[in-house]
DNA sequence: GTCTATAATCAGATAGAC
DNA sequence: GTCTATCTGATTATAGAC
């Protein structure tokens, strides 16, 4: 046996996934700047660049693509998670954590959620890949939470999901392409500004 | 002159009205569950129990449909600030109009706001009456959080700009249904929990 | 103004050659 | 797998009778 059967990734299949690793790109922009209802499958072709029809033989269906989409989003917020040093405060973690999730957002690429009744909600429901990695992502924030909320630097009052809720939700705030839109801060600040309110509040502080 | 002329309202036209507030509310409701992509037309006339081509006599267009929706809510808006007792103190006025609109939001009465991208939005910025309806509802959020921050009851050092968009973003923000389909609160709870994260923040205060 | 019926268009998906 | 050409259904919008 001299050809081993790990790395048999053939040139062509390096080509295919790096098609796709494309459309996938193209979708999460399409999906950042308009959402799932507004994008079409024609503009994700003409913007990778090949024919609608090709598209469909990588994805059965425009769901499909979102969701392959909204599933690479996933594993990068995997991945940057393993990037974290365990040993780190987990309100740090939490911060860290936030502030690249906004980066994303001011970045275009992150897809906006889709609306409660749309086909991409229920299509992502029953997506495996989906489900098991905002599990994932939920039990190690989940566990930062508390562990912070133990430390007191939580407020240990709120339920921990309603943190968890929070913190996904900064994700998509649309206070940041507001304060993009009107041009008076840099990414960093903005993300510096929201990642103040979110932890600290609008009011005045003394600690 | 007997007949004056500042309550001219015909019973027909008092129809008229009628007809046209049942079709803002079908709009406003659709707009709120699935967003102005998603909805259709159809489903507009449906609800309301008339024919499409009916709704057309009523609105030009999806857009303008759509439009009036937004129109209404930012009177109704406008209207609930009309009722706000004056001698309030600033920061007890905006967690008062917060806590409205998230009622409003978990009511379902909240359309969600448009992608960058859609066709609504530049509706929208050509609607003078909406344009008006939003600078008059920033000025006057935009004065309680300057006297608030002068006051010491806000943080002095966040632009007063970034505040505002804050308190919009509060309306729609998605931390609110995702607490509602956990169905741990109450919706009186909910807005609690978010009107407190969102003024004292996510981390321990000793104030 | 309201209706039924229909036009016109657009978008998701597929057929079939290469 | 990729392409061109096409199908199919849904959706916005309108015609025209009452």
């Amino acid at each position: 046996m001299v050809t081993r059967n790990a790395p048999k990734i053939s040139f062509k299949e390096q080509m295919l996934q790096a098609r796709e690793d494309a459309i996938i790109a193209a979708v999460n922009r399409l999906l950042a700047e308009k959402g799932f209802e507004a994008m079409t499958v024609d503009e994700v072709a003409a913007e990778v660049g090949i024919a609608k029809a090709s598209l469909y033989k990588h994805f059965p269906s425009k769901e499909d693509l979102a969701a392959a989409a909204m599933v690479s989003v996933m594993h990068r917020a995997q991945a940057f998670l393993d990037t974290l040093p365990a040993d780190a405060p987990p309100i740090d973690q939490l911060r860290t954590v936030v502030a690249w999730t906004m980066g994303l957002k001011l970045a275009g690429e992150m897809p906006s959620l889709p609306s409660q009744n749309s086909t991409l909600r229920t299509a992502l429901m029953g997506n495996k890949a989906y489900m098991d990695g905002l599990m994932e992502v939920s039990d190690r924030l989940g566990a930062w939470i508390e562990a912070a909320q133990a430390q007191g630097a939580l407020n240990p009052k709120l339920p921990s999901i309603a943190v968890l809720y929070t913190l996904f939700a900064r994700a998509c705030d649309p206070v940041l392409e507001f304060l993009k839109m009107s041009e008076l801060h840099s990414d960093e600040e903005i993300i510096a500004l929201v990642l103040s309110t979110c932890f600290d509040g609008l009011s005045a502080r003394s600690n």
